[in-house]
Order: structure tokens, then sequence, then C-alpha cells
DNA sequence: CTTGACCCTGCACTTAACTACAGGGTGTAG
DNA sequence: CTACACCCTGTAGTTAAGTGCAGGGTCAAG
């Protein structure tokens, strides 16, 4: 399960085993999220297990709702064995705010959508639509029946 | 309830009452998300009730979730008379499972980094930080890794 | 008459996270 | 030997939803 094969990759291999694109190795490159890479004779980029970890490591942050901003930082403060435990708490915790905050405003989306949709019949015209309504302006108020003609 | 003054806006005077930015409207001008509005004299743009509605749907719609792209399709749809209601309805319910989706991809990413966070006593150096060996890649429960969907 | 707050147009820039060339070099299978 | 897949660099483009700016015109107050 751990590190027993030599494992050195190249780009596409490295990119297809963490499932990333491969320019993306590039990019991240580019933008320090991963070490610049040893190099071959013919100038290519080495990869190895250590990557690979890393690669995988972003990818469970972006899903943990991390920018590569944040991620980046986040690598550099859990590189630094000095870092105090509470900043990187601190940091987890502020992520979970705005994760929460962002569940509940799209709590609030799904009820007025669904309501909307389940008073609508989904037969006849236009006209009376409780969602046609609400695009109207006309507040949903079933009864006002404000359709131009 | 007072829609009866002629209420004639130029640019920022509609921005402010619609909550948008001024350079906004022209955006949404050229994206045709409302319509050329009339010109005085001068060659200002002068925008009325009927502007400051569809504006305040537009920023509603948003507020569900739908791209200005939606939007724009919503408002040609819910513009003509003509389209049947389910139309309307198959376009809201698809926006709903999207919206559900990100829903539950929230609570998941909520659960793993609170749990994570509770997990953390944000006390201590670094070492044996269980935020800090999530990112080390060494998985803190190998039971239930990423359960995504 | 001047100042300052608006308005006009067209176009460039922003952020995030890639993605796609163009124009070359390398490695290997047949 | 020749395809062909892969690698390199540098740069430019993509999407969404705006934001900003230059270089002008208009309008009301003082």
């Amino acid at each position: 399960m751990k590190d027993t094969a030599p494992s050195s990759w190249t780009r596409a291999t490295l990119a297809k085993l963490a499932g990333v694109g491969a320019e993306s190795l590039r990019f991240y490159e580019q933008q320090g999220l991963i070490e610049k890479p040893a190099r071959n004779e013919a100038g290519y980029r080495i990869y190895d297990g250590g990557d690979l970890e890393r690669l995988q490591f972003i990818r469970r942050a972006q899903d943990l709702g991390f920018s590569l901003q944040d991620i980046k930082q986040l690598l550099q403060l859990t590189g630094n064995i000095k870092t105090p435990r509470k900043t990187v708490r601190d940091f987890a915790e502020a992520r979970l705010v705005v994760i929460r905050r962002k569940i509940s405003d799209l709590q609030a989306m799904e009820k007025s959508l669904s309501r909307l949709v389940a008073q609508c019949s989904g037969k006849g015209a236009l006209r009376g639509c409780p969602i046609a309504e609400f695009i109207g302006g006309q507040n949903i108020k079933p009864q006002r029946e404000t359709c131009h003609e």
C-alpha cells in the first residue's frame, strides 16, 4: 500500500494517476503548488510518489471547497513543522463558515424554487403559471392575474 | 402601492433602485437581458418601472442560482405568451436538480471538514494535528475516504 | 463661466482554474 | 526509417459576470 516501487513518471502518467489534466501539472508548478520536478536527460519532468500524494491532497482540498490559493497557503503552513496547530485549525474553521453559508443559501434557493415548481401544474399555457408570475415581478401571490394581453 | 408615477430614471438612479452597479446596466443591455432603453435628447438612457421590475427579477433569479444565460432564456420563454407552462417548469426543475446536488456536495465537505476540526485540539505544534495529517496524505481514516457523488 | 456630477462610446482588464495552440525535440514500435 | 505518441517552452484563449478607464458630451448650481 505504501511506496514500494521506484515510481517515477512523466507528465501524462502522473496526471492520469492523480486524476488531473496533464497541462494542469505545468500550471500547478507555475503557481507554486507543486515543487519543480527533477528532469531527465531530455528535459522531461520526472515525478515521484511524493508528487502524487501532493496532487491527491490538492484534489481532496479542492473537494473540501478550498481554492488553489488557499491550498497553497495550507501547504506552506503544514510544510512548516513550526506552524502552530491553531493556525491550521483556524484556517479550516474559516473555510467551514463559508461552506455553511453556501449550504444555507442554496437551501433557501431550493425551498423557493421547489415551492414554485410544486405550485405549477405543468399543464396549460403560460397564463397563471406561478413561475412565470414570479418572474414577471408580481409577487408569487396566486390570484393576481396580471398577464398582459 | 404607487406605480402610477411616470418614473423615468437614468442609469445611476435605476442602478441604485435595483441594487446593481451602474455599469452592469450597460452590460445587461449588451447581453440582451434588458431591452435597449429609450434615449432622451442628449442620448442618455431613460429607464422606467418595467426595467426596474426586470432587473429585480434578474436579481431574484440569480439568487435562485440561475446564470445570466439561463435568465435570458427564461425571460424569452416567459415573454412569449405561447410558451407552454411545462417548458418553464422543466427549466426550473432542471435547476433544482443542480442546486440539490450542490447542497449535498457541500454537506459532504462540511461533514469532512468539521470532523477534522473537531478532532483537532488547536493546541500544540503541528505534529499529530489531524488536519495536517489529512493534508500530508496519510489518510486520517482509511474507512470512509472521499465518499463522493 | 466654471466646476463637478452625471452621461456617452469603445475597449481593456479582472479572477479562477485551467485549456489550447505553435513550433519544436525525443523515444519507441514496426 | 518512418510514424506516432509523447515531451518541451511560451503564449494566448476560455468562461462568467462584471469593472475600469480614456476621451469626450451635458446639465444644474454657484
